[in-house]
RNA sequence: GGCGCUAUCGUCUAACGGUUAGGACGGAGCCCUCUCAAGGCUUAAAUACGGGUUCGAUUCCCGUUAGCGCUACCA
């Protein structure tokens, strides 16, 4: 039976190199009819806040891919002891008294690597036991075999055959001196009480896994095959971090954008996999499909933003297509909530901005005249057209506020009429057209002016018009 | 410092010894067009460096360089 996880520590937000880590584990149980298990490893009680642990659902809800079980490590803590011990009872690990303090100081010193305090190691049970019973502090840690040092090995699902000689494996913690499980011990300790079959997580814990082999090989269980991913880095070559790169690193933020979770999701599949044969936008279906370890990279992948530009151009560009694609009654009710206006509005002015959007929160910036009363304010001078002068564009729109009252506010009768104004007045379409398009969306860039004007309806948009032909007065008489 | 991993256009990637080194985003240009988009077409842009192996290396081996990771009583 197929059994991943994803086992984030509620230590901060839920960051888009661990969404990619869900992602392929989820991806990679249902290709194969397994089973996804969401595990929040919160052993670090000092670290834990509940923010990081909201901030992580919220996150999963928004991908809305799911799992199947779910556990809290914090909950497990009995098993977590009582694996310790039977690792102590086989002599497999031993206590270190060295104070915590003085340990830092002997470690920082320059040379050869560190690998275990001296004298903990050889110390007798006797001796050991005597000072545990006198209350002594000490931490567990594992005694990694090195009289002879041993090759431990593994096959990595993406990384290939990994060997590492125990010589250059240092005496790891498994229990603080608080008696807590650290982070090594209790994940390969759930790992193997919840028959974890595959863990797939990333390339930071790659050099980690030589300990994971130790542990689960002092547990008496088979190890679990495993899948590093390599990491997701920023623009700059370091790590994501909130405080160096800010809030583009958390998942909610490209929610709150208008990103939408398909693409999301799409995009930060194609950052250090690929299905090999060219394909960009995949669905849901599709990437379970595609996916493989094989198709995993080996190298760090960059998630390309800057300080003007907070989104990868890649994820916007994706996000656009899934919008263009998206049923038009489907996105207004997606767009309702990023504009205040009703929703009859909204879904009046959808199909005129579905191809001008890249972000669902563009809505705001894009569709704004349809949803205020009043314009904001512009400039009069946008109202004159290309090779034409105020008096052109008060011609034009004289002209607009005197025929558009009998004429129906529809595509076909709007157009027929307008362009027989310009044959009129003796001026281009172009030359016609854009003061109106001014008037009635207060900008020279918006959707086009027919179905716009019908949208908007006849009332408003003679109310702007006449508003516009007010402005143009007001500055010819000024000059 | 020690140990490990990695290295193709600006970015994401394809090519698992033989290709004019392919695609995508972004850039530039053209077309379409009532503006803006969308769409179509064209174009610039890469095998880190040095040695091998081979008839032939992006591909295999070694070294150099660079980057990243681990080296905690964090995860």
């Amino acid at each position: 039976m197929l059994r991943v996880r994803f086992a984030p520590s509620p230590t901060g937000f839920l960051h888009i190199g661990s969404a990619r880590t869900f992602i392929f584990n989820w991806l990679y149980a249902r290709r194969h009819g397994g089973t996804m298990i969401l595990r929040i490893d919160d052993t670090d009680i000092e670290r834990n806040t509940q923010a990081s642990l909201d901030s992580i659902f919220e996150g999963l809800q928004w991908l809305d891919l799911g799992w199947d079980e779910q556990y809290r490590q914090s909950e497990r803590l009995r098993l977590h002891r009582d694996m310790t011990e039977a690792i102590f009872q086989k002599g497999m690990a031993y206590r270190d008294f060295t104070p915590a303090e003085s340990e830092e100081g002997e470690k920082s010193r320059a040379g050869a690597a560190w690998l275990c305090n001296a004298g903990m190691r050889e110390l007798t049970s006797e001796e050991s036991d005597r000072r545990a019973a006198a209350g002594e502090p000490f931490v567990l840690r594992y005694r990694v075999p090195r009289d002879p040092a041993r090759e431990i090995q593994f096959r990595d699902g993406v990384y290939g055959e990994q060997a590492k000689s125990t010589a250059d494996i240092e005496d790891f913690a498994l229990l603080r001196s608080d008696g807590t499980p650290t982070y090594h011990l209790a994940s390969c300790a759930d790992d193997a009480d919840l028959r974890i079959s595959h863990i797939i997580r990333g390339q930071d814990h790659l050099t980690n896994t030589f300990k994971h082999v130790l542990i689960f090989e002092a547990l008496g269980v088979e190890p679990p095959t495993f899948a590093h991913l390599p990491l997701l880095i920023a623009p700059d070559g370091t790590k994501l971090s909130k405080r160096r790169h800010g809030p583009v690193v958390s998942v909610t933020t490209y929610r709150d954008a208008g990103f939408l979770p398909e693409a999301f999701i799409n995009f930060l599949c194609l950052l250090g996999w690929s299905p090999k044969d060219d394909r960009e936008k995949m669905s849901r279906e599709d990437l379970i499909a595609a996916f493989s370890f094989e198709g995993i990279n080996k190298s760090n992948a960059v998630v390309n933003f800057t300080e003007e530009d907070p989104f990868d151009p890649k994820a916007v560009w994706l996000n656009s297509q899934y919008i263009y694609a998206m049923p038009v009654d489907e996105l207004a009710a997606k767009l309702q909530t990023f504009v205040p206006a009703e929703p009859q509005k909204v879904r009046a002015a959808t199909p005129l901005i579905q191809e001008r959007i890249k972000l669902l929160c563009d809505v705001a910036t894009v569709a704004d005249f349809f949803f205020v009363d009043e314009l904001p304010p512009y400039d009069p001078a946008e109202l004159i057209p290309q090779k034409g002068d105020a008096a052109m564009a008060l011609r034009v729109l004289e002209q607009a506020r005197e025929i558009l009252p009998t004429v129906e506010f529809t595509h076909d009768a709007l157009e027929a009429a307008l362009r027989a104004a310009a044959g009129g007045l003796g001026v281009k379409a172009g030359q016609m057209f854009q003061p109106i398009r001014v008037a009635v969306c207060g900008r020279k860039n918006a959707p086009p002016l027919f179905e716009t004007m019908a949208v908007l309806g006849k009332e408003t948009c003679l109310k702007r018009i006449e508003q516009a032909i007010q402005k143009l007065q007001n500055t010819v008489a000024a000059n």
